[in-house]
DNA sequence: GTTTTAAGTCAGCCTTGTTGACATTCCAAG
DNA sequence: CTTGGAATGTCAACAAGGCTGACTTAAAAC
């Protein structure tokens, strides 16, 4: 699935100079800035960090994961993730069930508070990829995703493909 | 949100579900990942963190640049920039140098040691670059960059417009 | 001569990452 | 039934790298 395009081999010479990969590399750095500016505002508002909004997301976008599994994804130790999900709990934006199958399990699911929170973060982040897909185009779009997944690390992709996805 | 798997082809309307956008979303997440790997490992092996990274990158990019310039291309507090600066210029990777015309200023530059570094950090993140590229396809290329240009602020875009650039 | 600007520094705080050690629960294999 | 190991949670300590606020020094600008 993932790469089965035309590779260019006829014309397989891109001519990426240096320097057009330092732009490349420059516009991932400051887009990064852009595309977290307006969640990082509503956050702070709230007393949140990033680190909840990633929880947040995740929960919210495979509802009854386990801690583990949120774990890998976010690519960080559980102790840290851990600090974030006991705000969260305490908080009452999630909700952690013991496992029926697997009793040392925790399903982890957004109560309506946390559901509000990711309304909030979502819809503005939602608003800047739209204006930003809007202004580059349809061919950009397309372009855009194909990179961005080509970046990826072999795990991380995984667990992108992995993410319900309503077609591209 | 019944059936919106046809990609919106060539259609200058685009169809953008939330969905779609959401997938975006975390395209970028997962891709900035693989984008600070390699020099993340670099980085660690010599004792320095993205915060060296960021400044190395932008002395290399703009030899003899102030302090002032820095922080704004950076958005960070210049006690935040000093600690790292400090350690550089220690380390004998950065030189700082009174500046001529106003002596307040001090112009930064890179070092034979500051400038080893920042090649193995620009090597290894061009690599993935341009793997991520060719893999992608040179149209995809296009359409990459100008969704970032797009998803920038406006102070962001400015910098990143105003870096030096060999052309396209 | 006063004010403003550029830079640097000190102290302290916060978030979010890390290790390491350890307790608990409980499934599953022997 | 017992035990090993997996999944989870928790405590403590630490580090990087953000932040604010207060303050100094030097030099430019007015």
């Amino acid at each position: 699935m993932a790469d089965q395009s035309a590779p260019p081999s006829s014309e397989s010479l891109l001519f990426l100079t240096d320097e057009q990969l330092r732009k490349g590399i420059e516009a991932m750095f400051f887009a990064y800035r852009g595309f977290t500016a307006d969640p990082d505002r509503i956050l702070e508002e709230r007393g949140y960090g990033r680190a909840h909004h990633r929880a947040v997301h995740f929960i919210h976008r495979s509802p009854g994961t386990t801690v583990n599994n949120l774990l890998s994804i976010l690519g960080v130790t559980k102790q840290s993730l851990n600090r974030v999900l006991r705000t969260l709990i305490e908080d009452g934006l999630v909700e952690s069930k013991v496992g029926t199958k697997d009793k040392r399990e925790r399903h982890l699911t957004l109560t309506d508070k946390g559901r509000e929170l990711e309304r909030a973060l979502s819809d503005a982040q939602r608003n800047r990829m739209r204006d930003a897909y809007r202004k580059a185009g349809p061919e950009a779009v397309q372009g855009f995703r194909q990179v961005l997944v080509a970046m990826m690390d072999g795990d991380m992709r995984r667990h992108y493909l992995a993410l319900k996805d309503a077609g591209q």
